[in-house]
RNA sequence: CGGAGCGUGGUGUAACGGCUAACAUUUCUGUUUUGGGAACAGAAGACUCCGGGUUCGAAUCCCGGCGCUCCGACCA
């Protein structure tokens, strides 16, 4: 990833407000300070701020993937409709969202909504033997989804990027070790990101195979979904599935229980043999017979991730991303003195180009603003953009021989030496 | 997919069925200015979403389409 980036190089520009059919705040803030940009409803492109931050949540989900064992791998999206027939999940009955299409000479093919099924029948290449198991594979792919009602800006689109790990394992042993590993990675992504004090692990309907299934709930406003959220166990529970019952499982009573709205930012389910029965995906074990392999999947959509950040973490002015996740590390600008003659050396510049070369040599991301526009437009920017601490290089501040140092989130006001900047 | 609302320069808004579609912002030129979206002067930018209809006359009224937003249903 390019490390600088010259403010005036740059070719988005923000705006001072939001297109007025644009009523979520994600989209609103992302749209304003040229993060991303909407095509269609339910459908944005992402541009050069955006795919920075986008890229970022897409690296710590992947450090935290490789770290559980996952191996990366890149599936298609053109999807052969015959291994979905086999799933049963072909008919629009079924699954109510596909794309469908069709080639040339009129052989049907569906967009993928989501991998288990063209996985599970890669996997039958390569899985014979219980020598084989477990493994882990996941990827970041576009998935397209014929949503009915897309809505609240990023949050539901009809395509988007999504990572999706499936683990195949031997027994039900193996599964739930890994599960449990795989859901531990989930609270630490969450964390990473700058979300993890609103995210709650969400007990949720679990299908044929398990009792429940795990979601990831962040609380905000923005969000879609019920939940019922334990605060003294750091738990949920779904609106769908709070009963008694569930409430006996968790030791937890109704009363301690606090209705709030939240986002679903991710989920973990045990497919069980669902899917491996399905596509006969079956591995030779120690004593000779064949049996079914046992999966799971795990799904975090980095754009919705995105959007949750973008939602909670903001104020009036702006944006305000997390150190893990900003675009830049840090924004620097030059309230550069235009009087300066011809010949006379224009300080201000000099001081700020200098301290972007040690900022640069030193590997730190950095934004630039070395515009020819005032003081008040290059502020509002800044905070619009939301990159964690600004940095501010003028006449005033090298009179003392200092830059002024803010931090974004708390306006924190510092000031530091020019010497001090290595 | 049911319900509601809305489509006017790039963006946000205005315009009783009646003048050359107005204002702000934006962009460009020049002067000036530099710590919170400065000031002045000049300029650019619209078949008022599309197609029909009513009318002497439609951005405005009617019909159809398309698009967008919100509520609900849905969300493997």
């Amino acid at each position: 990833m390019i490390r600088l980036m010259k403010q005036s190089h740059l070719f988005t520009k923000t705006r001072r407000e939001a297109p007025k059919d644009e009523v979520s705040k994600n989209a609103q803030l992302l749209i304003r300070a040229g993060f991303i940009h909407k095509e269609m409803a339910g459908i944005y492109s992402f541009l050069p701020l955006g795919l920075r931050t986008m890229n970022k949540i897409v690296g710590i989900i992947r450090e935290e993937m490789n770290a559980i064992g996952g191996q990366e791998l890149s599936l298609t999206a053109l999807q052969d409709k015959h291994i979905w027939e086999k799933s049963g999940r072909w008919s629009d009955e079924v699954l109510d969202v596909w794309f469908k299409t069709t080639l040339k000479n009129g052989t049907e093919l569906g967009l993928g909504t989501t991998h288990e099924e063209q996985l599970t029948n890669l996997m039958k290449d390569y899985i014979r033997s219980y020598r084989d198991l477990p493994a882990y594979a996941y990827q970041f792919q576009t998935k397209f989804r014929n949503e009915t009602r897309a809505k609240s800006g990023i949050m539901r689109c009809r395509e988007f990027l999504m990572k999706d790990l499936y683990s195949f394992s031997k027994n039900e042993a193996e599964h739930s070790a890994f599960y449990e590993k795989a859901k531990q990675a989930y609270v630490n992504v969450y964390k990473r990101v700058g979300i993890g004090d609103l995210t709650y692990i969400t007990f949720s309907s679990g299908g044929t195979f398990s009792k429940y299934s795990h979601e990831f709930q962040t609380l905000t406003e923005a969000g879609e979904d019920m939940i019922y959220v334990h605060e003294g166990k750091k738990i949920a529970v779904n609106k769908e599935v709070l009963n008694d019952e569930v409430l006996k499982d968790l030791g937890i009573s109704r009363a301690d229980l606090i209705e709030k709205k939240a986002v679903e930012v991710g989920n973990i389910f045990n497919l069980g043999t669902k899917f491996s029965d399905a596509l006969e995906l079956v591995f030779k074990d120690v004593d000779g017979t064949n049996k079914p392999v046992i999966m799971g999947s795990y799904g975090i959509g980095p754009g919705r991730v995105m959007g949750t950040i973008a939602e909670i973490c903001s104020d009036d002015k702006g944006l305000i991303w997390p150190e893990s996740v900003a675009p830049f590390a840090v924004h620097l600008i030059a309230l550069s003195n235009k009087k300066a003659v011809e010949g006379v050396e224009d300080q201000v510049k000099k001081v700020a180009d200098e301290i972007y070369a040690k900022f640069v040599k030193r590997g730190v991301e950095i934004l630039y603003d070395d515009r020819d526009a005032t003081a008040g437009e290059k502020f509002s920017d800044s905070d619009l953009i939301g990159i964690p601490i600004r940095y501010v290089v003028s006449e005033k501040t090298i009179a003392n021989g200092e830059v002024e140092m803010k931090d974004r989130k708390t306006g924190k006001v510092e000031m530091v030496n020019i010497s001090d900047f290595k």
